[in-house]
DNA sequence: AACCTTTGCGCAAACCTTTGCGCTATTTTG
DNA sequence: CAAAATAGCGCAAAGGTTTGCGCAAAGGTT
């Protein structure tokens, strides 16, 4: 092979063969024009030449680039680190690849990410919005030019685009109702930002618990935060400040139950004791941390699986209706909510 | 624009306008051939109907895919997330984009990554190499065809290939230090595998730490695993059943010492009082676990810029000799080493 | 008036692959 | 034995882009 070639083409093979291009094509895909003498000795060469379809070609034949976009709003949380790997898994049985790009929790950066991508000619998107987004004309060419989209987790416009969630209304009122039973009356809850579902649908299963357990509800117990750790210190700083602490918080996720976890423990307050915690997403380090976070587990990889699968029937069924996959989450109680 | 046409091309320019395809090309590049007038007419219809080039046309042409493969051992620990989102910003400045895969630390899924992602052209790979991988053949065919490769990390042929590491040497023995200064003598340390580099070099360096403290190596202290939290578990046990345990350990990466914390506290022994505990990485929630971890920091961001550079470096000027480049990392005490 | 230069644009090749169609021998059929 | 069928292969187009070259018309020079 010659210095700089890196890879052989169709026409590197017709060449030393001595047969045209169209030859080798055909030979490599079985057709039964080409006798078998030429077709074995061109298959020969090309495995000893280890020869690969250039995608390249392939993409500009077919139109088709079998990439798929991810845009999540950080890389780096085992939370979407772990969906990835679910899209991921599903894309390689259907020898697709995935193109990541994360949106740092901002909506300039997710506009950014999703004209980069449709530049790149991926043949759709799933998306996990970021926190900022609250108006999604950025989406709107690929809804009105058929591209398949999927959402996830945080969503949009679910009667227009496919999406997976979780049941957040009915783990948020399991939430409540487990502080119940243990015992705890105050029941706090740290929002994230109002426009997300995701806060929303927590919000409305909270409510709902208190209400099933005969609980008042109390404006001064729902705080919210951006879901940084910083502010979600001052969020849980706002409830201890209360005159009437809270007995049990409930974080919208574990990166909020953590930060706040801290905050409770620098004013030297003991968990469950003075106040019980739980949290939401379950985060792997939700076992090491001291005590050990109650919170919901998310079937993070099974979201990656359903978000990649909703996509790929959106590429082999373009007509079908969107469809919203639910996945159930479970509370899994440690010692931070029990006396 | 017509339905499923999801990019226009030259062509729809060119015939829009009413000029040929290599006006429209050239308007767009400013060529000065073209009139003013035409040009300015062409920008401003392919501003319009918002025409990008298709990059696969131009892959085709310039051979040259505009993406980078990344292969790292699991996406979703903190450590490599972050170094994908150092890789990632110095990739975007330059207008490449990265594809990622995992080789779930084995051997096979590392071989397969390679080659799946040669097939699609990337034109260089940045690699962490797999907990399994001593054996490199995989990357002879990228060495021996001058296609740009980086190694970060766990790394191999560093007269071959540039790379990126941490002071690995310095950083074991500072914690081997930080341990006798604060009145621990039998200090144990929990490895890796031993083809690691990592390994090794750290264990170079518990070693030189000891002998300038002047505490005589003791074999018993040095135990192996394969950086899983089971195993790691399990060569924690292997330590606390000495007859005589150590008062200190030391763990090749932070998920290896929070296997060791819960194995610890599970016995019912107290850290630092009985034994004090020491990672390596500074994983994100070193800071919440109970007692806060003493880690060594890893600047992951710049590792990952670090690695983009080197590949860029080797784009941008193919002859220049392979470098690697040594960051410092930090010290950062907490709790879990001092009485 | 006859020539040369410039301006402004189009043709076609190249990158790589697939595939409908056409072509030439050979083989089969009536 | 002539006609028709078939086997086996090549040509060329398509997909989108860039770019060397060619070409025509306009302008300028003697």
């Amino acid at each position: 092979m010659e210095k700089g070639k890196r890879h052989i083409s169709l026409k590197d093979l017709a060449l030393e063969i001595g047969v045209s291009i169209s030859t080798v094509s055909r030979a490599l895909n079985n057709h039964p024009d080409i006798s078998p003498e030429v077709t074995r000795r061109i298959q020969k060469l090309a495995a000893e030449m280890n020869y690969t379809p250039n995608p390249l070609a392939m993409g500009l034949l077919k139109q088709a680039t079998r990439m798929i976009g991810v845009i999540v709003p950080d890389l780096v949380t085992h939370f979407y680190s772990s969906i990835i790997s679910g899209i991921e898994e599903v894309a390689e049985e259907k020898g697709y690849y995935i193109l990541i790009a994360s949106s740092n929790e901002t909506l300039k950066k997710e506009i950014i990410s999703v004209r980069n991508m449709l530049n790149t000619r991926v043949e759709g998107l799933i998306v996990c919005l970021s926190q900022e987004t609250k108006s999604y004309e950025h989406f709107d060419r690929l809804i009105k030019n058929d591209i398949p989209l999927v959402f996830f987790d945080r969503v949009c416009r679910i009667n227009e685009v496919p999406s997976v969630v979780v049941n957040n209304v009915d783990a948020a009122k399991k939430i409540t109702r487990h502080f119940y039973k243990n015992g705890f009356r105050r029941i706090g809850y740290i929002a994230g930002p109002n426009h997300l579902n995701i806060s929303q649908e927590r919000a409305e299963g909270y409510l709902s618990g208190l209400q099933s357990c005969g609980i008042e509800f109390n404006p001064e117990l729902l705080v919210q935060c951006n879901m940084s750790s910083k502010d979600a210190t001052r969020a849980t700083g706002r409830l201890l400040d209360l005159p009437q602490k809270p007995d049990a918080i409930f974080g919208i996720n574990d990166t909020v139950a953590f930060a706040a976890m801290k905050e409770i423990k620098r004013r030297g307050l003991r968990i469950p004791e003075d106040i019980a915690l739980v949290g939401f997403t379950d985060e792997f380090h939700a076992t090491v941390v001291d005590p050990p976070l109650t919170s919901i587990t998310h079937p993070t990889f099974e979201i990656g699986q359903a978000a990649a699968r909703l996509f790929f029937n959106q590429i082999e069924n373009p007509e079908s209706e969107p469809e919203q996959v639910v996945l159930n989450t479970k509370l899994v109680v440690r010692k931070s909510s029990v006396k």
